[in-house]
DNA sequence: TAAAACTGTCATCAT
DNA sequence: CAATGATGACAGTTT
């Protein structure tokens, strides 16, 4: 094969040129110019997927001849094949060849990508603000960043759980920059820098208008133009809500309008308030002495219909569900949990890729396409319904029945409500009373209210709690116990980082840096153009792949394993075990073959008589010379009478009698015992190292496979919290409507602050002077701690 | 040419 | 105890 390359990859390369020659013009003076119009705002084409593919990429006939025809990339169908690849001895290329093939077409769909409605929304929206400028990537591209997660419809979704598809300046520009990418500008650190801001920015729980410039623009304007309230890129949000806009509410973080309609008694009949109200005592670790803004009071007083509430009045109103605040906040930690979330996401989608290639055969590339496409329409689609059923409206049960029937949706959905969606359905069921001050600890509200002002806490804040968690397990929706998020995390980003074990699973941020860091210092000239797509690509071994070799396959006239690859190679689909029975195998040119036939191949005299045939005697013997092995040339210096296949596979019987046959030197027997013991050792070792492989894949394998399961629990884990959050909202807005209504013998509501409604075991609801109930209170608190040590 | 991968061999222990 | 298998370590060979 290697001799193919030779006599046919200069003529290639001949062709090519004139090809080139020709093309050159017609492509620079009209589709690239179209191209780079298109990458201007932001969308990335690929023209070359749609070219014939006979032709050349085009990126080489702008850029000159690639390394595609002079390297032999093995390893790219590795990364590419990711989990799924063959055993580099295996011969099934054509398997092989199919699959990237496929995989290049899915992707070329992948690639032309016409922006959705909504992304186009989006870039319009941040237009006209002033679009960020590359030259200055990192403040301006964070601002961006929060602004577009606030938003909820941060394209920046779709890459961080499509993970690998899109580049590094897909990145920046899904990070929010609108500006075409300029791969060369960001270095690492800038990366890093977005990514922690980013992470800050979640942290703290920051308001959106810190982030909005339109808001922004709106407070300094609000004199010239009274503004209705709303951006323009909200109207959508406004279809069909003009019934309700008397009692609209604005959420400060997501500007975002819901229903202040609490929910109603008649909605208890799934839920009752007692179990509502048992599990939010059971469930609430926060402190009693809560406090949050007056702007919040404000809210609540329309949110609740009837009578006045004072600050006070909600004070004392939620006492009785709230506790003690039981462990410190920690912020870090959660972030792990979020982190290894995004990673799963990113692996699941990997693994999707590649399960759609080796499904390719018989799916329909619109299917792939559907699945492959980074999605962003889809994301947003979740983000918009999630947003709207935000406001605590929405049932449990249609809230999941919902998201089983669209798996793709509901894989996808974790990230969402943890990054975008946060801000939009999270937080719009909090801030639907703008109670969410009540909810969370003192530490991390003041810790909101110092940075962002109006006292919206951290709705990632309470997301991840372990106590939280625990409470889950109490609720019989255990998912396990000592689940440890951050040993998890720590383990997996051992996993993760360059240990030569490649996982191939992640491209998320926590291991973007080690990636493109490897990418960086491997020799090899990715220039700026293919990086973006070889940090994508590329697996842990931190090896360059050109985006021209990943392309275009079958231009590379290259087969043959490459021993990057074939150290972890996978063995899923050609064992090497296997070989044997494909005696013609043993002339591919590889004599690796391990637990080799007796027989199959013994170099010995008689055994090839066809091929030596065909040649003189002398290369005859050369050639044998060659063949044969130490051993052998022992055995024949040594004028052993039989052969050493014999030797070293005849059964000791038989072997005994063989040798009582002859009658040999002490030498001879010598040589021949040893003969057998090396032969016989030669073998094992083979089968050692089989093994040894084998072992490595199932390991691997079971580290993807746990990982995976991880990522299912945390998003159940995730999805149960915010079912959580949804329940002791509903029961919050109960206990509200109840008490509202609740008038004395003189016709008088009932002050929050001397009373409160305490829910008996058989289900009734009584009415007891606070000292009382905050009595009780403890009491069950205390029972809870002795229950969970 | 250096480095990595591959292979055969030996020593040793286990079966 | 002999034969054989398994495996770490090492060295030579190949890529």
């Amino acid at each position: 094969f290697r001799e193919w390359k030779l006599t046919h990859q200069p003529k290639n390369r001949a062709e090519r040129g004139t090809q080139m020659l020709s093309l050159k013009k017609y492509f620079t003076e009209g589709l690239i110019q179209f191209t780079i119009l298109l990458s201007l705002i932001g969308v990335r084409v690929d023209v070359d997927t749609y070219l014939n593919s006979q032709l050349p990429p085009l990126r080489e006939i702008i850029l000159g001849q690639s390394s595609a025809y002079t390297q032999t990339q093995f390893h790219n169908l590795r990364n590419t094949l990711d989990g799924y690849g063959i055993h580099p001895k295996s011969v099934d290329l054509d398997y092989y060849f199919t699959a990237r093939r496929l995989l290049n077409q899915v992707r070329a769909l992948d690639r032309f990508q016409v922006p959705t409605t909504e992304v186009n929304a989006w870039l319009v929206h941040r237009d006209p603000e002033g679009s960020v400028s590359n030259a200055q990537p990192s403040p301006a591209i964070t601002l961006e960043n929060g602004s577009g997660l606030q938003d909820g419809t941060n394209p920046d979704n779709g890459m961080r759980e499509s993970g690998a598809e899109q580049g590094f300046g897909e990145e920046l520009e899904d990070l929010g920059a609108v500006a075409p990418p300029v791969n060369g500008d960001l270095t690492k650190e800038d990366i890093d820098l977005i990514d922690i801001l980013w992470r800050q920015d979640i942290d703290l729980g920051a308001g959106r208008e810190i982030f909005d410039y339109s808001h922004r623009q709106k407070e300094s304007d609000v004199d010239k133009e009274p503004s209705d309230g709303r951006e323009p890129g909200d109207s959508w949000r406004s279809g069909g809500n003009e019934t309700v806009e008397r009692n609209v509410l604005v959420d400060g973080e997501t500007g975002e309008s819901f229903p202040a309609q609490v929910a109603g008694v008649e909605d208890q009949t799934a839920l009752s308030l007692e179990e509502c109200l048992r599990l939010l005592e059971a469930s609430f670790p926060f402190g009693e002495n809560s406090e949050f803004p007056a702007a919040d009071a404000s809210h609540l007083n329309e949110a609740v219909p009837s009578g006045s509430v004072s600050p006070a009045l909600q004070n004392g109103l939620l006492s009785p569900l709230l506790t003690e605040t039981e462990s410190p906040f920690d912020l870090e930690q959660q972030w792990q949990d979020l982190m290894s979330i995004m990673e799963m996401q990113a692996m699941e989608v990997s693994n999707t890729d590649t399960e759609i290639l080796y499904n390719g055969t018989n799916g329909d590339p619109l299917a792939a396409n559907y699945s492959l496409a980074p999605s962003t329409p889809i994301h947003q689609n979740v983000s918009l319904h999630q947003a709207s059923l935000g406001s605590c409206a929405q049932d449990l049960s249609s809230l999941f029945s919902s998201e089983i029937e669209s798996p793709s949706v509901a894989s996808s959905s974790a990230l969402l409500q943890l990054a975008p969606d946060n801000s939009t359905g999270l937080n719009t069921t909090f801030g639907a009373t703008n109670l969410s001050g009540i909810f969370f600890p003192p530490q991390l509200n003041s810790t909101g209210n110092e940075t962002t002002g109006p006292g919206l806490p951290d709705p990632l804040g309470g997301l991840l709690d372990e106590a939280m968690l625990d409470e889950i397990s109490l609720m019989d929706l255990a998912i396990e116990e000592g689940f440890n998020p951050v040993q998890a995390s720590q383990l997996e980003e051992e996993f993760d980082s360059d240990s030569g074990l490649s996982l191939d699973s992640s491209h998320s941020p926590a291991s973007f840096s080690s990636s493109e860091a490897s990418s960086s210092s491997s020799s090899s000239s990715s220039s700026s153009s293919s990086s973006s797509s070889s940090f994508s690509e590329e697996g842990a071994v931190g090896y360059s792949s050109d985006s021209e070799n990943v392309d275009f396959e079958e231009t590379e006239g290259a087969v043959g394993y490459q021993p990057e690859y074939s150290k972890f190679c996978r063995m899923s689909y050609q064992d090497p075990s296997e070989l044997r029975y494909l005696p013609y195998l043993e002339h591919v040119g590889h004599n690796h073959t391990y637990n080799m036939a007796p027989g199959a191949q013994d170099p010995d005299e008689p055994h090839l008589p066809a091929v030596a045939k065909k040649s003189s005697k002398e290369k005859q013997s050369d050639f044998l010379d060659k063949q044969m092995s130490r051993d052998e040339h022992r055995a024949r210096a040594m004028k052993i009478p039989f052969t050493n296949e014999k030797i070293i596979n005849l059964p000791v019987e038989e072997f005994n009698e063989l040798l009582s046959k002859y009658q040999l030197s002490e030498a001879q027997l010598s040589l021949i015992r040893d003969i057998r013991r090396r032969g016989k050792n030669k073998m094992a070792a083979q089968n050692c190292r089989k093994r040894k492989l084998d072992t490595i894949l199932n390991l691997e394998r079971d580290v993807e496979d746990l990982q995976r399961d991880k990522s299912k629990l945390l998003r159940e884990k995730v999805e149960f919290l915010k079912s959580l959050r949804q329940m002791k909202q509903k029961v919050q807005n109960l206990y509200q409507e109840v008490f509202g209504r609740l008038r004395d013998e003189n016709g008088r509501p009932y002050s929050p602050n001397q009373y409160s409604l305490q829910y008996a075991n058989d289900g009734s609801v009584l009415l007891i002077p606070r000292p009382l109930a905050d009595q009780q209170a403890r009491r069950q608190e205390r029972k809870q701690k002795d229950r969970r040590k």
